[in-house]
DNA sequence: AGCGCTCCCATTTGCGCCCAAGGGTTCAGG
DNA sequence: CCTGAACCCTTGGGCGCAAATGGGAGCGCT
């Protein structure tokens, strides 16, 4: 799977919609072939996150095979469906992203557009630039380790 | 795998674009076949990292394996990824710096290239030159070692 | 009938791609 | 040992495409 990278930084035309990044959808088509994405609001950030349609299925998978009757089962399908809206890009790769996910971020104008591996956020502009900062203080001083290899850094 | 060595001056041109030193070239493609890397800002010092893919990818499957809604695995995956920029040199072997990361390495006109084992890095030619005389004034202070399983092996 | 949304077309500009020439180094031959 | 030639690395510049952006028209929904 390829996967998303970098930052793209951008904003909303006079009708509400703005381009996703070209690497971006290069990387969508890969999945799906036709640029189709699962936005929901992160349950963690003020950001939007932007999930390919096959990524989300897998994710979503496991949770068949729970009682559908059960507790556990409603709570966590309705976290995961109830936000989420399935998105289309048009024929020059832009969407309208609705207004409710908009005001989740903050976003009110200027967006940037995060890639992080399988996924990618879409943040306000300022709020990306302090989410990166502080991702990057506690991988570092935070020590954290990846399962059975190397520190993060080089060297 | 080959390894990057020794520094190499050089400047941008016009347009921004500057050559990646031959030596280095053919190291890169050694591993994918096409000069394509990974650039992104160094935590550590004011430069620019540059990753083999290969590289890259091997040191990020790890985070696959996390879950996607951990904390842990979401401040590694921004911290990795946000910042990071997939780059291929044209015909030439030439590449062009995006301007956020030229700015993190105070870099407007001069830069240095210099290698450091399985990456390079792109530094200011002053900057470069403080930090080589700071690593060998460390190294010669006599706390460094080498870790258990890198000991000095051709290769 | 009005509003909004989506599909479609047009313009621009930045970027990638290609062609071309200069300079330095190395190697071979006199 | 000196000279010449060929090659490769490097640099410069022009051209074309594609990404991004703006605007207009048609259609459906309310």
């Amino acid at each position: 799977m390829t996967h998303f990278l970098g930052t793209h930084q951008s904003r909303l035309d006079l009708k509400g919609r703005v381009s996703v990044p070209a690497p971006f959808r290069a990387a969508l088509k890969a999945d799906t072939d036709s640029a189709t994405m699962i936005l929901r609001p992160s349950h963690q950030h003020a950001c939007i996150e932007a999930w390919p349609y096959a990524v989300f299925n897998a994710l979503a998978a496991p949770l068949d095979s729970f009682n559908v009757f059960s507790d556990e089962q409603n709570d966590l399908a309705t976290a995961l469906y109830a936000d989420a809206t399935p998105l289309e890009a048009d024929k020059e790769g832009r969407i309208v992203i609705p207004e409710r996910l908009l005001r989740h971020a903050g976003i009110t104008d200027a967006l940037e557009f995060m890639g992080v591996g399988k996924i990618f956020q879409i943040w306000h502009p300022d709020a990306a630039e302090r989410r990166r900062v502080e991702a990057r203080e506690r991988a570092r001083s935070g020590n954290l380790t990846l399962p059975g290899r190397d520190r993060i850094q080089p060297q």
